[in-house]
DNA sequence: GGCTTCCGAACGACCGTTTGTTTGGAGAAC
DNA sequence: GTTCTCCAAACAAACGGTCGTTCGGAAGCC
């Protein structure tokens, strides 16, 4: 054979990938073709398959390290030896940092990971189940502590931080006037207050 | 010329447009063929062209009519006369409402309406962003009636609510043990009062 | 007959991928 | 210092197939 198309991670398939997200994120997976990418990147189309195997391997490395980075960061949060808020907040903070420092991974982890075959994609959903859990367990471990309401339903809050904080970098603009920490702080401190004034009466 | 594409409103065209929306939610507009499509209604690919211009045509109408109807409720919450509390609690049960019985065209609405061309975008943009002011608007009477704390950023309040709503439905499937109402009231319940037990000292 | 509806073939363009070959340079051998 | 060998990287061309769209004509129905 000419060409071995390994699993070795060259600094310029590094580049691929880099490309590739960013491309992904702005036209979608399918919306992207292996012309575009060869043009971002000054090459023929068929002189990345010396790097990679195809398109679809292109589409997972890019989902895969951004589910990666969610998980490391939310790691540190989940194992922290503080109270449920705080914890809640270093999630929150570090999520919506995670995912503007890195807004291109973000996106295609978010937008195009449906697109992944059922192989690949099983390997994402592990991912985004242990990301939910450790959510889970920081809401439980608040109402046993007495921190939070005990009336709040786990599941569900856990998915709403998680739905609130997954749309938030869709409107992310760099250059606005808040930066990824400030929106991280004040959406866990809206989720965490409410919007009502201490001590109002339910209606 | 043989057919013309007009711009009629034919009961066959409408059946179009629904096929579209679910193969759109489920592929992806650049994800799904128009072989695809053809082949959900039993055609050729052909034939379609005798009922619509183009398959963009088709995008924009999904995404239009997806627009409306969350537009129609949005203004039926805002108008009542009511506290801002209740309104807010309206809108909130009728986008999820809304988002759930029309899954596919809100999905569309949601994920590939940035595949529209400029033009086309620039009109559902405009009804994002009459939308949003909606819930801006209730946010801010909330605040003036003492019902809502004064410190809370409205544009950013807003644009959380809106985030969580529209997430929800990514992860709701049909025959689940919460229906769109409910999914909609614990919804509005946890933003409006937080997770936070009343009373609780702030830390 | 006129209308709507669809077929079936064709259009040029582009798709993702494979292939054989060329290129430029690094390292060893002399 | 010149040759020779080797290799990774990219090129250019082609593969079979699919893309969205057009169009002439054939049915079916009023």
């Amino acid at each position: 054979m000419a060409q071995t198309a390994e699993i070795t991670r060259s600094p310029r398939r590094a580049e691929m990938v880099r490309a590739a997200a960013r491309l992904f994120s702005e036209r979608g997976y399918h919306g992207t073709s292996m012309q575009h990418l060869a043009d971002a990147l000054g090459l023929q189309r068929g002189s990345l398959y010396a790097h990679i195997g195809s398109k679809q391997e292109l589409l997972f490395d890019v989902v895969d390290e951004g589910a990666e980075r969610f998980l490391e960061r939310g790691e540190k949060a989940v194992s922290m030896t503080a109270l449920a808020v705080v914890r809640l907040r270093r999630l929150l903070v570090g999520h919506v940092e995670t995912a503007i420092e890195h807004l291109d991974a973000a996106t295609v982890f978010l937008n195009e990971w449906r697109y992944l075959a059922p192989d690949l994609a099983a390997i994402v959903q592990e991912k985004r189940d242990r990301y939910e859990g450790m959510v889970r367990k920081i809401v439980e471990d608040g109402i046993a502590a007495g921190e939070f309401r005990p009336d709040v339903e786990v599941r569900f809050a856990a998915r709403l931080v998680l739905s609130a904080g997954n749309w938030t970098y869709a409107w992310f603009r760099p250059g606005g006037e808040l930066g990824p920490t400030e929106i991280g702080e004040r959406f866990a401190e809206l989720l965490i207050r409410g919007l009502q004034p201490p001590g109002e009466a339910r209606r």
